[in-house]
DNA sequence: GTTTCGATCGTACACGTGTGCAATAGAGAG
DNA sequence: CTCTCTATTGCACACGTGTACGATCGAAAC
């Protein structure tokens, strides 16, 4: 009776230690190989009996399926690629976190890559996800979306975008009601009497930028205020920037008594720079963010702000990808709706 | 004179548009496919010639190698599984940036997962990983390390834990130092006169709560303060519980007048909390964070802490891992420095 | 008894790449 | 001219899985 001696060779092992294959357990189960692939895909072609016994087999000896044997003849390896200018920045680490969650739920694995804005990297990494094979990629926050089109078209794999900056370049992607968003807090601002309000934002011409500057103005019209340019300037989403951005605007003669920053980050730094200045926020100047990081509930004061459901989003998006992986169709353009958030960086504004 | 046309079938196209594989060079270039295969990893038995040729001919083609049939033959995938209890944590996404930066640099690509301190989930991703045939796993901030002990030993894969939470159980890790961390907070606060300090931990008994801890009890032992059971209390990491276990401080007869935190996330819900009480940072009450998270700088006032260089402890974790799946040895145990850096948070304590 | 049909299972391939080995050619030595 | 050696290239396999197709067998239909 043959044991576990396989008789094929007498050969030294190499260093990885053999994994055992789909054949080894058709040898321990008496069967041949197709036989049991047949049985650990639950198909109707074998024996019922035949399979739970295979299948126990397989499990017992801790047999795994090679993945990448099966991708390489199914032609799909059900990982994705997910590249993101930086994990270390809030916003994009809650959207991963959601993407992952359901690629995992799905039985999508999902690659990561880190292009750090740098265009020559975020290349390197899209033609790694190409060699990868991968089925499918999400982009979030790219500065340089446009780069993506020819790769697209060389990969022939779909792409979502997440918050993209380049509108109309590519088919799918899910943002957020930028435009609403900042009117509802532009608005929140002038109903507590703030006739001089400033709007700090991203760099110019990016498009969430744009949006939001346009719902910013539209609040102040509907308040029957008047564009005032120099109430407007641009940092770059991050803090530093902002602090930099925010002395234009506290060295005016007439300063703002309120600012509605481009998102939370952009917040942190502008109410720094203001306390430095010895003012006081909500007092002399009320701030508000975007995004609602998870931060936001605990600046001094809290922040009032505008919430990105950052994890639903990255859900979406990869639910979206799932069905045009699946060669189903999917919403082009998806928007989720922003919610005000009020918290105590806001108030009154003083009588004059 | 046959042009690309192959002969081979006239049957339909399945839907994945065929990418074009080695021997479409091969048969471009009028070589064999070994040729081709030589030729592009720049083997010395290809003719110089023939080897510029081809990779001439492969380049315009746009031709991408398959890492996923590479990957079959050659044992070796060179992917890595990241496993993080969340992304979503500004200590974890920093260290992932560093980790997928020097893969990336060294030809690594890392599978990313998400387990949410779920210990099915852990164990979930962790099977994937081992249908993915990853080279290596790092782990980081693992509630559940021992956990893996068992699938590790069914992967036969090497393994590098970033500041893991049960001691002794991996060999190979890189972590902080915690205990002279700690101390040096809390030196830097009986320098300051303060007298009644207070510890605000993480769960107790993770490796390094107990080791700051003990950082803790070592400085006020060389000030020649005595252990004051009730100046000890825990929380979990972050800023809720934070803000729950510093009542317990405040309630006191006699409060503290400083509080070392576990980290930065803790501090935030303290100072959040003790402003809430009416009293003031740093005047009424000094407090210390752990970790130097990007908003210490930003927070009212800045925060004191101590600084863990987060993407070098990942650069560090990947290259070790790196070694280890060359087969090298490396440092088993491999220890940072931390850094005091003193900001507003923390202030000579009142006279009495 | 033969025929037919469905249920199971095995055989033979394919996926795209890497590598040991043999084959060939050309150069140099005798 | 013959032999040897080296440089270059092709042939034949292997990696581990999925799947079309044929083979077998038993039961049911005739």
């Amino acid at each position: 009776m043959p044991e576990k001696n396989t008789g094929k060779s007498a050969g030294v092992e190499k260093r990885p230690h053999r994994q055992l294959s789909i054949k080894d357990i058709a040898r321990l189960a008496r069967v041949s190989h197709p036989t049991v692939s047949r049985a650990l895909q639950n198909s109707p072609l074998v024996n019922a009996q035949t399979a739970a016994k295979i299948r126990k087999i397989a499990d017992e000896a801790g047999y795994r399926a090679s993945a990448v044997a099966r991708g390489l003849v199914t032609r799909r390896t059900r990982t994705i690629g997910l590249v993101v200018t930086t994990v270390a920045d809030p916003f994009a680490s809650e959207v991963v976190c959601g993407i992952e969650q359901t690629a995992n739920d799905h039985g999508y694995s999902v690659f990561l890559a880190d292009s750090n804005a740098d265009p020559a990297r975020e290349k390197k990494v899209v033609q790694a996800f190409a060699e990868r094979r991968v089925d499918g990629i999400i982009v979030t926050s790219s500065r340089v979306g446009a780069l993506y089109l020819p790769l697209l078209a060389e990969m022939m794999v779909p792409i979502v975008l997440v918050n993209d900056q380049h509108p109309g370049a590519f088919v799918h992607s899910v943002m957020i009601e930028n435009l609403s968003g900042m009117r509802a807090i532009a608005a929140h601002l002038t109903k507590l009497g703030h006739r001089r309000i400033a709007y700090l934002g991203d760099r110019f011409g990016y498009q969430s930028d744009v949006e939001r500057l346009a719902g910013y103005r539209e609040a102040l019209h509907e308040a029957g205020i008047d564009d005032v340019p120099e109430l407007v300037v641009h940092g770059d989403g991050k803090p530093e920037a902002a602090m930099e951005a925010i002395e234009k605007l506290l060295a005016l003669a007439d300063p703002p008594t309120a600012v509605c920053c481009y998102n939370d980050m952009t917040a942190l730094g502008a109410m720094r720079k203001i306390r430095m200045h010895g003012l006081h926020v909500p007092e002399d100047i009320s701030v508000a963010g975007f995004d609602d990081l998870f931060f936001a509930r605990y600046t001094q004061p809290p922040l009032t702000t505008i919430r990105q459901p950052m994890r639903r989003m990255g859900q979406l998006a990869m639910e979206s990808l799932i069905k045009l992986m699946s060669g189903e169709e999917s919403v082009a353009q998806i928007r989720v709706d922003a919610e005000l958030i009020v918290r105590e960086s806001t108030a009154r504004a003083r009588k004059q």
